[in-house]
DNA sequence: TAAAATAGCGTACACTTGTACACTGAAATA
DNA sequence: TATTTCAGTGTACAAGTGTACGCTATTTTA
């Protein structure tokens, strides 16, 4: 029952989205990506896709979920570098930035594809960024005692110039990138007081009453 | 010395540039727009493109830049709005919401093009919202008094928050664009605010030495 | 008015695309 | 062990692609 056969399946079909990831750069997207290119990168017949995904949107997918993966280890080494102390804004930019330099096409498909033509793909991104939201919002109410409207407004925020910034990432070179994190980290910190400030307004306001 | 050939020309040349933006479409980009296609919706043989543009590129650009024209036409509105008096960040979000209901394709074409695979079709639009940025920086130094620096980052911040409100907005419906809008609103307060809370806090550093 | 220029057309060609179909050899099952 | 299942192959085809080339009709130029 060890299924010397499923496994030997389960393979090429890594093979298969691996091919697929490999190909993704700054000049190929996955939209224009062709199953038979796919395949061939593979080693192998343009016919035996099929044995693996009904399409290439199938495998898209995929490679979407493979991304949302990604960056929940992404989260999850923030955190533990967070943990040791440290200034939670800066540590969680470099380490986004550090994960862009790491996996720049897992990247690039995300950013790709939440405008991309298949609105299959573009809820399947935003579900992978709405989870990335939700957890800086958790965080945001817990750190700062803010209500649950807030704190998502702000996460939202966040995420959003964060994901921005990597975009812009994509295509600088090393010292760009460093003024770019920086200006990122001056982007959040406005937010983030913002969010205070309007917030402690908001309390002073409701206890009048 | 009319031309009246040149401006036969010309009108075909709006032909196709008019076919193509037609056909853009949330399940349509630009890239996956062929040559073909756009001749045709023109009413026109393949062949003649050849008469007007070298490339499908060329055409794509010749877009991009009547989107950035019909950018600064928003910008102009926008002031236009202002000076009537009102909050200007509620104005410019709803000025901006409502281009986006009028233009969704082309707003597509910017917000895809961004992250598309032609490095010159990225450079161009990022041209255009670099324009859009220093615009929206001009009058954040003068009405806020800020530094160059801080205002240049404040409506960095601004434009991408902006700029993914209405990403999302055209996924939306219309209770989605209200709650978006006010989202968003929100959003550009936070990042105001902020900027101008540490902008106020250095200069009391500063006047310290 | 005669000659040159050119916008637009139609045909043709070499490619690439997705996928239907029949086949093979090895693994799984009975 | 005999039978069935099935991952992977190779061929074939219709459809769509960009574009080279020669033609026509009309405007522009000389």
């Amino acid at each position: 029952m060890s299924g010397i056969r499923a496994q030997q399946k389960e393979k090429t079909r890594r093979l298969l989205i691996d091919a697929a990831l490999s190909q993704l750069s700054a000049e190929r997207s996955f939209s224009n990506l062709s199953l038979r290119e796919v395949t061939k990168e593979a080693g192998l017949a343009a016919t035996s896709f099929y044995r693996h995904f009904s399409d290439m949107d199938e495998l898209g997918l995929t490679l979407v979920d493979e991304a949302g993966l990604t960056l929940r280890q992404l989260m999850r080494q923030a955190r533990q570098r967070i943990e040791k102390g440290g200034s939670v804004i800066q540590i969680s930019v470099k380490t986004f930035m550090e994960f862009i330099a790491a996996n720049p096409n897992v990247f690039r498909l995300l950013l790709r594809e939440r405008s991309g033509t298949s609105k299959a793909f573009r809820a399947a991104v935003n579900r992978e960024i709405r989870f990335f939201t939700m957890e800086l919002c958790d965080y945001l109410q817990q750190a700062n005692n803010l209500d649950a409207d807030t704190g998502f407004i702000q996460a939202n925020a966040a995420v959003i110039i964060v994901f921005s910034a990597g975009a812009e990432a994509l295509d600088a070179d090393s010292s760009e990138i460093e003024e770019l994190t920086d200006r990122t980290i001056k982007q959040l910190r406005f937010i983030a007081r913002g969010a205070m400030d309007l917030h402690l307004r908001n309390i002073g306001q409701n206890s009048q009453i």
